[in-house]
DNA sequence: AACTATTTATAAGA
DNA sequence: TTCTTATAAATAGTT
């Protein structure tokens, strides 16, 4: 899109570095703040330069806190999501693949981290909802056999009793046992998506 | 960019809405990973669609926490050089646009909404600095003469006491007294910049 | 999802 | 930084 094509790589040298990274910041702005307008979509963007200079871009009528509070709230979500069907195919599970998994789901956990007590109110109450459902699932499809939930949430306790005591254990929780809907979601610079409305 | 050239403005039917904003999206999120690798920058896009479907690209090797956290950080950078600027400034100001000043201030003080005890702590030991130059500088320019702070920080107290005290008054607080540094930044979808290194 | 005629972004140069 | 312009890239309308 210039004089000449050019590699995807990093540029050496500053001055051009500086430039380009000018040019094309303004370049993705004007593209957010043009799909904000035509999709009637909320975008927020947060950039850093290569020297820790701030940029950003924030659709109209929300803030940045709004966005990142809606976008935790789905990563909630999707861990629930994840939760359940990793419950549902609890007996199916195989060996395969558990170091990978380990590390997507301590990259989730960092995400989720600070949460407010609120959320973590709501996520303890769809919790011990959905267990519940399971529990009576897997009853009926296990009958008398010893069985272990994958994601270990039934192991050790009942229901949480208070949402602090939730919030106190929810990282070293999150650190282990949750994992991401998307294949390229928190891995080098992937995207994600998924379909839940807002709450 | 296609067969014909488009407004901006919103797409009313929804099939094409959803088909634009889906090419568009993708456009962006490979706009910003360029940028990523040839600029060495930290990106982070969080877009939720009409129909609330969310879809996020962070660069590699970082987490949209740690940019959310970076982004609160400088918040309370900008927020300080103003103070402090608003301060040094206490003399000559004038009645306008004040309304104006006190829109942005409110926008600005959700954004500090939830700062952590620990980014308050610095914040208490920033302001307690600053103020107490300001003070000295103050105390030289003004003589004898009764003196009120536009800023209202030297008004009815010391310092604070105690990093919890600051952090139940700081919503308040921010909520009218605090300006952003660029004319854009959140108005209406703008973008801004600022030149602090990362803390 | 693909296909292209066009528009738009931008690399290089001033 | 800002502008110019040849060229690469994105995408609107269509299939």
């Amino acid at each position: 899109m210039g004089r000449g094509k050019i590699e995807i790589k990093r540029i050496e040298n500053p001055i051009n570095r500086q430039v380009t990274y000018s040019k094309r910041r303004n370049g993705i702005f004007k593209k957010a703040q043009e799909l904000t307008v035509l999709c009637d979509a909320k975008v927020s963007i947060i950039m850093f330069s290569n020297t820790s200079k701030l940029h950003e871009y924030i659709s109209p009528n929300i803030s940045m806190k709004k966005i990142y509070d809606q976008y935790q709230k789905r990563l909630l979500d999707r861990s629930m999501e994840h939760a359940l069907r990793e419950d549902a195919r609890a007996l199916e599970e195989t060996e395969g693949s558990k170091q990978q998994a380990k590390e997507r789901d301590q990259r989730m956990g960092e995400e989720l981290n600070d949460l407010s007590v609120h959320e973590l109110r709501g996520l303890e109450q769809k919790m011990s909802a959905s267990l519940t459902i399971i529990r009576d699932r897997k009853g009926k499809e296990l009958g008398g056999k010893a069985r272990k939930s994958p994601t270990g949430l039934l192991e050790n306790q009942g229901d949480y009793d208070s949402a602090v005591a939730f919030a106190n254990g929810v990282s070293n929780l999150y650190d282990f046992r949750l994992q991401p809907n998307h294949p390229n979601l928190h891995h080098g610079g992937g995207f994600g998506s998924h379909d839940l409305r807002l709450a």
